[in-house]
DNA sequence: CTTGGCACCTGAAGTAACTTGAGCTACAAG
DNA sequence: CTTGTAGCTCAAGTTACTTCAGGTGCCAAG
């Protein structure tokens, strides 16, 4: 019994979607768009509506998104989800592959955070208010930085 | 004796720039393009050709951007660099803003990290091998992480 | 039944900071 | 003079959106 007539009966529109999902309305459509949410169902008059289920989809990318996952990583993900004849191994090393990338990171954003400290320190002591072409800043700025080679 | 230093006023074109500088021929030419560098000067046959004050220029640009200025606040910094009238103030609020967002990146990309890691480990630990939709990855990130909202 | 107003639609262009490619020219070594 | 490498311009591609223009759907009030 039941199907369609008593699951699903109260769907939404993009708006609730997205107000309940924490998402804007353009990257859901955007998602969809690149295949990493399904295609929406539509209306009679072609506007998308959801349930209950895509709201955990979109909670799902969501949460890949901001583990820093790029959206072909997240595409995988999402397609390991729903994968009975796969193993979570992929998942495993998608995951570790992401940790890396957060603890390269994090190792030069501690590089950059250190060397930015001290150059605004030592305008605090040394230049603050002074002329500009003096700033000890903008001279460190213009001599080579020992240990970075990073970006981005 | 000295010989090579005296007749090596005569410059250099983009790729040995590119060499000593670190800075791929494209990007140079992208930051002239932009403003950032200023116009090289060319030979008879259209070549750009540059000196030694060229190096230095890129250096400081690339120093900027390894600090992880955008390129707007690097065209600031530039040319707070040549501006006797201007104070070293500017250049010291533009390094305590990256400051500011150098850490809290920091601090967001720890929060990934322990994410992260809590994932691969608890992957190891129970579902390693097992079937995709059973990974306690996948689960977890169906499930709302707790305090996130941050991204990229 | 009509109208107002908001939600929603598509397609295109803009964003940052490059990167890549196509197709052509300059220049130095042999 | 040929050849190979370096350089030139202009255009399009990349990532993950964001913004915009111009049109349509839907619901409630009048």
């Amino acid at each position: 019994m039941s199907v369609q007539t008593i699951t699903a009966n109260h769907g939404f529109g993009i708006g609730e979607l997205c107000r309940r999902g924490g998402v804007a309305v353009a990257n859901i459509r955007y998602y969809e768009e690149i295949g990493i949410l399904p295609k929406a169902g539509r209306s009679s008059g072609g506007q998308r509506n959801y349930g209950e289920d895509d709201l955990k989809r979109l909670a799902f990318v969501k949460n890949c998104r901001t583990l820093g996952f790029p959206l072909d990583q997240v595409r995988a993900l999402v397609h390991l989800a729903n994968a009975q004849n796969r193993t979570c191994n992929e998942a495993r090393d998608l995951a570790l592959r992401q940790l890396d990338l957060v603890r390269q990171k994090r190792d030069e954003l501690a590089l950059l955070e250190v060397e930015l400290r001290q150059q605004v320190a030592d305008c605090n002591a040394t230049c603050l208010n002074g002329p500009a072409p003096c700033c000890t800043i903008l001279k460190s700025l213009s001599d080579t930085i020992k240990g970075a080679t990073a970006n981005r």
